[in-house]
DNA sequence: GTCTATACTGTGATAGAC
DNA sequence: GTCTATCACAGTATAGAC
């Protein structure tokens, strides 16, 4: 007794990938509420609703529902790190214009979407720290920031902090005092050209030859 | 019949005095609990208990739960106020180190009480919005603050938006990522500084005659 | 006007039947 | 896996004692 029961490889690929796809469909559902009614409007109930479950059935699929911000810090992070690495292909050589290009993607990113940007940067949701897992992306992000401005000859790591918390900054003010406006996004290119004339940078694209 | 009651002038103000110091102790426990368990852990039990009374008794003194955020908002943007009044009149009379006292100011008053910081400037608190009466004193800082720098030579009021992002981000960046160190708070004058040489300010303090 | 008791609704979470 | 029932806790509305 207690034999392997008659269960093939298929079944379970079939299984995993049911189960998979109910997550998916769960996570959609709650960027969708988040997305409606604000992160911290995201109700159990509601997610459950708007996939045809009622809402102690989710716990079959996350544990709780920080599990659920959880994974959508994960994805939010995921994604940005796709458009990073799109973007970030045809960026500047110099520093100052791949700063540029930089805050634009950041900014572009986090304006889209505000519950996400809540989620992913700024400690809206009371109990909630995300996973080491899901806070790998956003890691890896930061290290290929630095890594890429290093490259560019940048001389101090700590002023590429300086200018990650003056878009920062923007974005926050943004979100806060003029979310349907642009008197923040206007901003932007002059903050990043202060930063850059304040670090000592070139004001116009270098040439290649030295002499 | 009807008539005036015995109630003489003295009689209103102990009463309206007795009801102003209930309010006191409520908003005073209600900073302990935010201290305590932070500003989204503020349960109506809770401060209540800490008074002496029962939840729903809290609401003789508020109409809701918003309303005790709200006058805690208008009193740490009033404390604020005061503290710039203070130090604000020992200001240096150049920009660039007006900029630094000011940036100082900010960071410490800030990072003093996180549940503080979060209710003046951060929006943790998912429905609330604060009244007109209790964001005017956050009006009238800002614009002071926008006077002192155009007495001092400010060019452009856009700058100070600016700089105001900056030490915003910086503040953002602490709590978030480093509350108990001085990662963030030791690029504050470097970041000031940057912002300064950005703009074109002097390097020290100017010499008064331009020639 | 001030406070209490009670209760209503909505939340995240758990237990157990199917 | 999904359900129903239920729990503890939240904010708050109401009625009534003092």
């Amino acid at each position: 007794m207690l034999d392997t029961p008659n269960v093939d490889r298929f079944d379970v690929d079939r299984r995993a990938r049911r189960r998979e796809s109910t997550r998916r469909e769960i996570l959609d559902a709650a960027w969708e509420v988040a997305r409606e009614s604000g992160l911290t409007g995201v109700t159990l109930r509601d997610v459950a609703e708007r996939v045809g479950m009622r809402a102690p059935s989710l716990y079959s699929h996350f544990e709780s529902k920080h599990a659920i911000y959880d994974a959508m810090f994960g994805e939010a992070w995921a994604d940005y790190e796709r458009v990073v690495r799109v973007e970030g292909a045809g960026a500047p050589d110099d520093l100052r214009g791949a700063a540029h290009a930089m805050s634009r993607t950041f900014f572009d990113f986090a304006v889209a979407d505000h519950a996400r940007y809540q989620l992913m940067n700024e400690r809206v949701v009371p109990g909630f720290e995300p996973s080491a897992e899901s806070y790998a992306p956003a890691v890896r992000v930061l290290e290929a920031t630095y890594a890429v401005a290093a490259e560019r000859g940048l001389a101090d790591p700590d002023d590429l902090t300086i200018l990650l918390a003056i878009i920062g900054g923007l974005v926050a003010q943004h979100l806060a005092n003029d979310p349907d406006g642009d008197r923040y996004e206007r901003l932007l290119p002059r903050a990043v050209d202060i930063w850059a004339d304040g670090i000592g940078l070139p004001r116009t694209t270098p040439e290649k030859d030295p002499a």
